[in-house]
RNA sequence: GUGUCCAUAGCUCAGCUGGAUAGAGCAACGGCCUUCUAAGCCGUGGGUCGGGGGUUCGAAUCCCUUUGGGCACACCA
């Protein structure tokens, strides 16, 4: 169905070509000044110039022609030369009536929707994820969500980083460790053992150990390179121990992601783009689009229109082993012959943006995305501590996503029971109070995250994300736990709270209502848009604040005017419907009591 | 050095394609539990929107400049 605002917009738009102006001054927003009116357009300012007239008088000229009609209950032209519009109860509760009947409130697909990939693990193979993977994970996840939401058709994919130098550094360091297992015989042609000799336990281990020792050994380096570009090349035992890699640490990263809430369709990684990159090379080569520098093979991604030069793309490294460039690219091949995107968003630190552009830039040239395939970068902030600066574990280490799920869910934990007993409430069973504090932790977690803006850094602090008070997540989840409550017991004392018809709204608290409801479209539409998950958050926020205020004036379930009740019920269920759909496309859920 | 992003209340952040008196939360202070969950509600105080110029009827928002900070800048991902 048509956006509230959009149908608004009609109205004054119409009146506009009435009065003899131009129909597109006649847009109508949210008002700004809620103490005057409602919505407000701003039209006859504009349109001054142009007609050389006063803006008050072609506010006046269109606010005659808008008196009587079915959507305004006031039109006002003030000072100087706004038009400010209130919307008659009826209208705004029949509006609400058609988005609580219609699929998703009302949210239409496109006419012709995007297919979209997008784009947001990240997770790298024997690598334990790590602060760093939240924030693509988190908010790829709600953007993945919102499209859908929105009528695209999308795919989430891991992209796991299995093919570079981490996978040259775990074999080597195995093989520096057990010299004899026949992974590491080259004359070997038998078969592989079935079941790994390591668990992730060990490649947890094994890989920073790697890592460090690179620092500050350069022979192991060597090493480390060499077993890199033989893995890529395909010696044999060593694709037989990669695989195994792949296998162990494929189950961890999925419980991990799991825990977060975060779902990929798809899990590819840097290696299933490999079998493309031989021929892929070839055909810039032999077009001329890549060419030999320094050693490496590059292509040129410099552009007229550049206010600085940027390094040339390199797609084969001076050693002849293929780096991430290589991969992303190939990788974008890939998706093109088997999915065919309209777009490609990738979600990663914005620290990455260079490599971005020249992979787009390169991948454009050479012809490998076609035309019309959209490319897009979305950088994130990074996430730091009270300092200011990335955030790290005490002793200076990288923490674990793991570890900070299992910090937020203790203090969520801690919270739940401590808000019990201030209540004098019956405590939870010990299994359900532990999910509850899960649910919540994540809510925690994540509104944190996803309400600040992506490409800002924000600071990581426990305390204020799991506060019992302000714009948090359990904030949220307490307002539609109340709501449950009253539904419940509605329900118990025998009503049908669905059969509730939606009520035409009554004094300012329930208006307001209504307005946040009306605008779910618009937010949504908007949020997809701006790939801007803080916006369902605000808007969230705002619901949440005036479910509050109107719930604490009006005492539901102790009304006596079962026709006013019932008007009262539906409100409430239709807000936390809403709402419900609102932390669906944030990627959380809220528990039945908290 | 070059490019890029950022700068809004003591702190953490919003501010919709320029619009009326710049908003929230936390912290501070003052109210509200015999009635649906007080993880709540209501109120008070707190701002030269980093500085300076410009465009405009109108600028936190657009342009220029300046200061301060983050980040990136050829074979690591």
């Amino acid at each position: 169905m048509k956006q509230l605002l959009d149908l608004l917009s009609e109205e004054s738009s119409a009146a506009f070509e009435r009065a003899g102006f131009d129909a597109s001054l006649g847009r109508v927003g949210i008002s700004n000044r809620p103490d005057l009116c409602e919505y407000q357009c701003n039209g006859a300012m504009a349109g001054a110039k142009k007609y050389g007239k006063k803006p008050i008088d072609i506010a006046n000229a269109v606010a005659e022609e808008l008196k009587g009609t079915e959507v305004f209950s006031s039109v006002e032209a003030v000072m100087p030369g706004f038009l400010n519009l209130n919307v008659k109860e009826e209208y705004l509760a029949d509006y609400i009536r058609g988005m609580a009947g219609a699929e998703r409130f009302g949210v239409e697909a496109p006419e012709k929707p995007l297919k979209i990939v997008i784009d947001y693990g990240g997770a790298n193979v024997a690598k334990p994820l790590h602060v760093g993977h939240l924030r693509p994970a988190i908010i790829g996840e709600s953007i993945k969500r919102i499209a859908r939401y929105a009528g695209h058709e999308v795919v989430g994919d891991v992209h796991l980083g299995d093919w570079g130098m981490p996978m040259g550094q775990v074999i080597t360091e195995m093989q520096e460790r057990y010299p004899n297992l026949n992974y590491f015989d080259e004359t070997y042609t038998g078969e592989y053992p079935e079941q790994p000799f390591f668990t992730i336990a060990d490649l947890e281990e094994i890989y920073p150990t790697a890592s460090g020792k690179c620092k500050s050994d350069e022979d192991y380096k060597k090493k480390c390179l060499k077993a890199t570009l033989e893995l890529q090349q395909g010696r044999r035992g060593y694709r037989a121990l990669w695989r195994q890699i792949l296998d162990v640490s494929k189950v961890d990263l999925k419980r991990n992601y799991g825990n977060l809430g975060v779902e990929f369709e798809l899990w590819m990684g840097e290696s299933d783009a490999d079998p493309l990159i031989a021929d892929m090379i070839r055909d810039m080569t032999d077009k001329g689009q890549a060419y030999v520098s320094e050693g490496a093979l590059v292509v040129d991604i410099r552009e007229e229109s550049d206010k600085k030069e940027l390094p040339p793309c390199i797609v084969r490294k001076s050693d002849g082993s293929y780096n991430y460039q290589t991969t992303d690219i190939a990788t974008i091949l890939f998706r093109e012959r088997e999915i065919k995107p309209d777009l490609i968003i990738y979600i990663t630190d914005k620290r990455q943006e260079l490599h971005f552009t020249q992979v787009f830039r390169a991948a454009k040239k050479c012809g490998i995305a076609r035309e019309t395939t959209a490319l897009e970068f979305l950088g994130n902030g990074t996430i730091n501590g009270a300092d200011g600066h990335p955030f790290k574990t005490r002793d200076g280490g990288v923490p674990r996503l793991e570890f900070m799920l299992k910090e937020i869910e203790d203090k969520m934990y801690e919270r739940l029971r401590e808000n019990e007993e201030s209540r004098g409430e019956e405590a939870m069973p010990e299994e359900e109070a532990r999910q509850t504090a899960k649910i919540t932790a994540l809510a925690a977690l994540k509104y944190g995250d996803l309400s600040n803006q992506i490409a800002k850094d924000y600071i990581y602090d426990v305390e204020r994300f799991t506060a019992s008070e302000g714009d948090t997540g359990p904030y949220l989840l307490y307002t539609m736990a109340r709501i449950k409550s009253i539904l419940r017991k509605y329900r118990e004392s025998g009503k049908d709270a669905d059969a509730a018809e939606f009520p035409v709204p009554e004094g300012r608290l329930q208006k307001a209502i209504c307005q946040d409801l009306a605008l779910f479209g618009r937010m949504v539409d908007e949020a997809f848009r701006e790939r801007a998950p803080h916006k369902v958050c605000a808007y969230l926020y705002q619901m949440a604040n005036d479910l509050n205020s109107f719930y604490h004036e009006t005492k539901i379930l102790a009304e006596t005017d079962e026709k006013k009740q019932a008007g009262y019920i539906a409100l409430i269920r239709t807000v936390l419907a809403v709402m419900e759909a609102c932390i669906g496309i944030l990627g959380f859920e809220a528990p039945e009591h908290m």
